[in-house]
RNA sequence: GCCCUCAUCGUCUAGCCAGGUCUAGGACACAGGCCUUUCAAGCCUGGUACAUGGGUUCGAAUCCCGUUGAGGGCACCA
């Protein structure tokens, strides 16, 4: 048997996080069985249908490098895979079990239905449909007036969901609802279509999130009605948030496209979140696996079954080492469009400018967390700075006098440099520091703050190449001025 | 209120199914140290966990029951 699992959002809004680690699990499923995954969007709810929804979906997807067999854009032989375009097969199914006499059509107003759950919530027992029109005589609801359907369900015995991670889970049938199957604008309910597109699309194994454990019995029994077989369950838990609540827009960023937008690598997001509530196990210590590797080790059994918290901190850390491993190409390559969003360089890179580029990676690559925090590390190379306060300019333990005097030295220092390279300029500033009988780290802690105006910075020598002779001594001069001002002022007192 | 699920360091987890090798392993985070021009990165060291009560057993993180806690569900939403 081939295996054939199914993504099968609902186009309102981006997807999220929580949702995508349960499509990560489905595909590396897919992918380790060799079989079909499928994309399906469930867009039977009109009202919260969303424009732009659907590209938004595809393109995180493909983002996060998780291609679908079946689909929109790439079709398949049980299309079509948007439910909106299968409305007609859904009430010819609803029209079947009405004809069977295992569901009714009910015209309930919503105000009835309303007060019913009203008395029993009050009673404190569970609101459900009191079964008004089920016991009506057939005909009496006319099919052509504003209706629904409802499934009969059975008011005794017991329904039992197979979960291969859980066991058997078993369910009371008087505490199941007479679920509506058709809506009264014609639209089937989910639970009308995942049932009927699962079952006519060949759907081997659902996975999804526990939230729809609970539910799950109503479409069991529109299985049993429609005398068909249900695929094989897999519930897996939720994503948490920090505080252990669902996680949610208040924990930050959600969606993957936010992920995308804040510097995070697709592999890095891939790799952690198909290690959120699941390990290869087995004494395994490596937490870095290529899409490969995930592949090759992916056992649905192994899914851990406690919900699992979002760590932003850890996916902090694993993204900063795939930035490492990167390759300096590849690296500048996804700096670019970092560094034009803040708009530092042209989004077509000017020839000229890429040498700068290029020097910067190496400068910055260790230190990157994601991606846009390249932008803070080396907004001095494309932006002028603001002299700093005269504080930042006096050397540790150093007066006025002696940080003016190392500044000048400086100046005509890398005023005469041959080479305005790091490697050629580091000895003879150290031999500088020696000369004015200071520290090595007094003496760069004064040339850090006025060439990169930030106490913390990347490798010094490094950023003064990147920088170039020009701006840096220009810099320098300032300083000097700055400083020669403070220490007439304080004369002047 | 009713129903369902889950429970190992702060977090992700290994171990649990086939009880002893677990004075519970790894990773992130945190603390200290080394390296060092800052910050990182790297290396070393450290602290922190089997929710709780009862069984079963020679022996339980591992099996059973209760309690507690957490999460989810109870729509003409998915």
């Amino acid at each position: 048997m081939t295996v054939r699992v199914r993504f099968a959002p609902s186009p309102t809004g981006h997807p999220h996080i929580g949702n995508i680690r349960t499509v990560v699990f489905n595909w590396l499923f897919a992918r380790h069985q060799h079989g079909q995954f499928i994309l399906r969007i469930e867009d039977t709810d009109r009202t919260r249908y969303v424009e732009d929804a659907i590209r938004v979906i595809t393109d995180g997807l493909r983002w996060l490098g998780m291609d679908w067999d079946e689909g929109p854009e790439v079709s398949g032989d049980y299309g079509p895979y948007v439910q909106s375009a299968r409305t007609a097969i859904y009430r010819e199914k609803a029209e079947e079990l009405v004809a069977m006499g295992k569901a009714y059509r009910c015209d309930c107003t919503p105000e009835r239905l309303e007060q019913v759950r009203e008395v029993q919530r009050a009673r404190g027992e569970t609101p459900m449909y009191d079964g008004y029109c089920r016991n009506r005589p057939i005909g009496e609801v006319a099919p052509d007036k504003p209706h629904v359907i409802r499934l009969k369900v059975p008011r005794d015995g017991v329904t039992v969901m197979h979960d291969i991670l859980r066991g058997d889970i078993t369910f009371e049938n008087r505490l199941i609802d007479d679920q509506v199957l058709l809506k009264s604008d014609g639209y089937p309910t989910y639970h009308l279509a995942v049932v009927v597109d699962d079952h006519m699309m060949g759907i081997t194994h659902v996975m999804r999130g526990d939230d729809w454990i609970s539910s799950e019995p109503k479409r069991l029994l529109l299985y049993a009605a429609f005398g068909w077989e249900p695929p094989i369950y897999a519930h897996v838990p939720l994503v948490l948030g920090m505080d252990g609540k669902k996680l949610g827009k208040r924990h930050g960023a959600v969606s993957i496209d936010e992920f995308r937008r804040q510097g995070y690598l697709p592999e890095a997001v891939f790799n952690f979140l198909a290690l959120l509530g699941w390990s290869p196990g087995a004494g395994e210590e490596q937490e870095i696996f290529t899409r490969e590797e995930l592949i090759a080790r992916f056992d649905i059994t192994r899914i851990n079954l406690a919900p699992a918290v979002f760590s932003y901190d850890k996916l902090n850390w694993m993204n900063g080492a795939y930035i490492r491993a990167l390759s300096r190409e590849e690296l500048l390559e996804r700096l670019i469009p970092f560094w034009a969003d803040a708009g530092m360089i042209p989004p077509d890179v000017p020839v000229e400018l890429l040498p700068t580029l290029k020097l910067l990676v190496p400068l910055v690559q260790e230190r990157l967390k994601t991606l846009r925090d390249v932008v803070e590390l080396t907004d001095f190379i494309f932006t002028d700075i603001a002299t700093p306060p005269v504080e930042k300019l006096i050397g540790n333990q150093m007066t006025a006098e002696q940080s003016l005097e190392a500044i000048r030295r400086v100046q005509a220092l890398l005023a005469e440099a041959p080479h305005f390279e790091a490697t050629a300029l580091e000895m003879p500033l150290r031999q500088l520091a020696a000369e004015l009988g200071l520290k090595a780290g007094q003496l760069f802690s004064i040339v850090r703050n006025v060439v990169t105006g930030k106490e913390v910075s990347p490798p010094l020598f490094g950023s003064i190449e990147a920088l170039g002779r020009e701006k840096t001594l220009k810099r320098l001069e300032r300083a000097e001025e700055a400083l020669v001002g403070y220490i007439t002022s304080q004369q002047g007192k």
